[in-house]
DNA sequence: GAATTGACCAGCT
DNA sequence: AAGCTGGCCAATT
């Protein structure tokens, strides 16, 4: 890599429909997927969200897998879960609770 | 340009 | 209920 934030446009998508994902809420993989542009493609998403140059700007813990587990987590899924928590998000184990997944 | 990887998903056992 | 398999996509090596 040599260029400084050069991303391809499926990324960018990706960190964008992210970012809309309000407080206290969660969207699944797929969810993301769809808004990114390719509903098929929650695999690079994931693969998106791990490299995730932007942290801070991307707040990929307020994604979650499909079954509504709460998928893995760069940091852990302690971690994970625990931001949620902060944001108002309810869990069952580590899943979380239906009501607060979103549509995009 | 082929092969590998990864924070997944759905189905089957 | 829990674990394994195959399949899917984009990025990286």
């Amino acid at each position: 890599m040599r260029e400084n934030s050069a991303f391809s446009k499926f990324e960018k998508s990706v960190f964008q429909s992210v970012q809309k994902i309000p407080c206290g809420k969660v969207s699944t993989y797929r969810e993301v997927a769809k808004a990114a542009g390719n509903e098929r493609a929650w695999r690079a998403v994931g693969n998106a969200l791990a490299k995730n140059p932007f942290p801070v700007l991307v707040p990929c813990h307020r994604v979650v897998r499909s079954d509504l587990h709460i998928g893995n987590f760069s940091l852990g899924m302690r971690m994970k879960k625990k931001m949620l928590e902060g944001e108002g998000a309810e869990f069952t184990g580590w899943r979380v609770k239906k009501e607060f997944l979103i549509k995009l």
